[in-house]
DNA sequence: TAAATATATCGTATATTTGCGATAAACAAT
DNA sequence: ATTGTTTATCGCAAATATACGATATATTTA
C-alpha cells in the first residue's frame, strides 16, 4: 500500500484498492477478456496484449492478488478466470459509489443558477 | 502516465485513468464528501481528511486533472464540486465495464461442471 | 536424459506516487 | 502597509509501479 490506511474508512480502502487494480489499461484488457471468454490461457493473454510475457505475468500477479482473478494450473498451461466472489464485491463497492448521491438521479435539478 | 498508452483501446486507457484517480481513499473520500454536499470549501475537506494541507491539495489536483472534479475561486475561499459531465463519462465506463457479458446476470450459469 | 513449452520470478532501470514542511500567492481586514 | 486567512506550489525523501531481459521452475514430449 503507497498510503497510510488508518484513518480511512474500511469502504473507501477497499474500492480504492478495486480501483488501483483496474488503474492500468493492461489490466482493464485482461479483465474484458477474461469477462468475456469465461476462461483462457495464460499465453492468449499475452498474445493479446503489446506488452512483454513478464510484465503481463506480473499484471495478472496484481489481479490475483487483488482478488479479481484465479488460475488453475493445467499442465503445461494456466487457466485464468474471473474471481466471482471478490468480482461480485467489487461490482457493488463501484455501482454504490457512482450511485450515491443526487448526481446518479436521471433529471438533473435545475442547475441554471 | 506510467505506461505506454498506445496499443490499448481508447475506452481502456480512459477508463484506467479514471480507475487511477480513484485508487486513494482519500480521493474517495474527498468525492463522496462533494458528492454528498453538492458543492463544499477547500478548508472543510481538508478539516475531514486525516492528512496535511499540503496533501490533500495534491489530491484535488489530481482529481482535478483527471477531469472529475473543479473548483471556483470565492476569495479567499475555493468552492469545488463535482465536475457532472466527466462524471457522468466515468459513470458511464464503470457501468459498462461491470456489466459486461455473462458476469453480470443475476442467475449463474451451471458453473458445477 | 535431453529438448521444448509455458509461466513465474529476479534483478534492474526509470518513472510516478505519496506525504509533508516550508513558502508563495491572492485577497480581506485592520 | 501590515497582518491574517486560505489555498497552491516547491523541494525533498521514501515507497511503489512499470517494463523487460534473463533465468528459474515445472511439465510434456522426443
Amino acid at each position: 500500500m503507497a498510503y497510510r490506511s488508518t484513518n480511512y474508512k474500511e469502504d473507501e480502502v477497499q474500492l480504492a484498492q478495486f480501483a488501483k487494480a483496474l488503474s492500468h489499461p493492461a489490466r482493464i484488457a485482461i479483465l474484458k477478456l477474461l469477462a468475456s471468454m469465461d476462461t483462457c490461457f495464460c499465453g492468449e493473454i499475452v498474445e493479446e496484449l503489446p506488452i512483454a510475457q513478464a510484465t503481463v505475468s506480473q499484471h495478472l500477479k496484481e489481479l490475483k492478488d487483488a482478488g479479481l482473478i484465479q488460475g488453475c494450473i493445467e499442465p503445461p498451461k494456466i487457466r485464468y478466470c474471473i474471481e466471482r466472489e471478490n468480482w461480485k464485491k467489487a461490482q457493488e463497492l463501484f455501482l454504490d459509489f457512482w450511485q450515491q448521491s443526487y448526481l446518479s438521479e436521471s433529471k438533473n435539478k435545475s442547475h441554471d443558477h
